[in-house]
DNA sequence: CGGAAATAGGTCCATGCAGGTCGTATTTCC
DNA sequence: GGAAATACGACCTGCATGGACCTATTTCCG
C-alpha cells in the first residue's frame, strides 16, 4: 500500500490553517484541533516536529503557540515528511543491513526499485506546500458538496482503484 | 511511511528477469526463487495476481509457467501495484465511510492532500515497467559493488534522510 | 506569587495490516 | 498414476502507526 501518514495531513491541515492567518497571529495546538476531530496529542506532537524542523516556529508560555517560519513556497513535501514521519525508507530492498535485505548479485530489483524511488524522491523534493495548499476553490467545493451528498459510496475517482 | 508495497518489488523482479527470457520461454515460480531469497508462496500469489490482471500469462501442469502477456511499455505501475496490493487508498481523508473520515465542511486538509494524490496518481500511471527496467547498467553495477562494499554502512543516498 | 494556559517530550498500548506459512485442489506432462 | 506446476483459500505473526497518558517547563496575568 503506498499511502502517506496520517501525520502528514495532520501537518498539512495545520499549514494550510497558519497560511490563513495574519502574519503575526500565534495558533495554538487546541484551536487548531477544536473545528477537526482529530487527537490532540498527535496534532500536537506534528506541530512540535514541524517546529524542530524550522518550519515553523513556536512560542511557549500561556499565549503561545504557533506562526509559519518560512515562506511555504520553500518547504518542500519532502521536508514535512521526513519532520512528521523521520527518514523514509522507500523501499524495503533499499535496506543495507543484510538481515532485511537480501542483495545478491544476481539481484533482480535493484535497478528498477532505485529507479521508481528516484522518481518519487524527485516529487517529493520538488513539490513545495506551497503548491499544494493552491488548489482552486471551484473544485474543493464539489469535492466537499459530493461528500456531503453520500458518505457511503466512495468518491472512487478520488481513490485509487 | 511512503513505501512501496514488498510484492511489488516482487513483482518488478519477476518482470525484469521474465523481460530478459526468450519469448516463448515458461518460466516457473521456483526457476524465479531459485537465485533470490524470497519467499516462494508470496512471490506464487504476486505470479497469480500479475496473471489475474492480463500483465502475465500462464501454463499450468508440469513444465507450465508464466510469459508476459503485453509489451511491458503498455503497462504502467498503477496497473503492477494494483494487481498485486489491490486498489489503492492513498490517503486516510479520502475514505468516504464516516468511520474513518472526519471530513467535515471546515476540513482543512481536502484540498491538499486531494491535490497531492493527484500527483502521485500521475506518475504511477505515466511510468511504464519497461521504463522503469530500462536503466544504465553502469549505475546498477555501481550500486550493487556499494552494496557488496560494505553493507552495514547504509547507501544515504538511496535513502531518504 | 501562584494558577492557568500553552509548548515539550517521554512512555506505553492496541489495532491494522502486510508479509509470510500452510494446506489442498487442479491442471498437465510423461 | 505420479510428478511438477499453477490456483486459491485460511490462518498466523511481527511490527509500525496512531493514539492515550503523564509529567515537566515556560510564560502570562491577576
Amino acid at each position: 500500500m503506498v499511502k502517506i501518514s496520517r501525520k502528514v495531513e495532520y501537518a498539512l491541515m495545520a499549514l494550510k490553517h497558519l497560511d490563513q492567518q495574519p502574519a503575526d497571529h500565534l495558533t495554538s495546538t487546541k484551536e487548531l484541533c477544536d473545528q477537526q476531530e482529530v487527537s490532540f496529542e498527535v496534532v500536537a506532537k506534528v506541530m512540535q516536529s514541524l517546529n524542530g524542523a524550522g518550519i515553523l516556529r513556536s512560542e511557549q508560555g500561556a499565549h503561545g503557540g504557533y506562526r509559519i517560519a518560512r515562506p511555504l513556497a520553500e518547504v518542500s513535501l519532502h521536508e514535512v515528511n521526513e519532520a512528521v514521519v523521520g527518514p523514509l525508507q522507500f523501499a524495503y530492498c533499499l535496506h543495507s543491513d543484510s538481515v532485511r535485505c537480501m542483495l545478491t548479485g544476481s539481484c533482480n530489483v535493484i535497478s528498477p526499485v532505485v529507479n521508481l524511488s528516484r522518481r518519487i524522491q524527485a516529487l517529493f523534493h520538488d513539490v513545495s506546500v506551497a503548491e499544494l495548499l493552491a488548489v482552486d476553490e471551484p473544485e474543493e467545493a464539489e469535492i466537499r458538496s459530493r461528500h456531503a451528498r453520500d458518505r457511503v459510496h466512495a468518491s472512487t475517482d478520488l481513490v485509487w482503484k
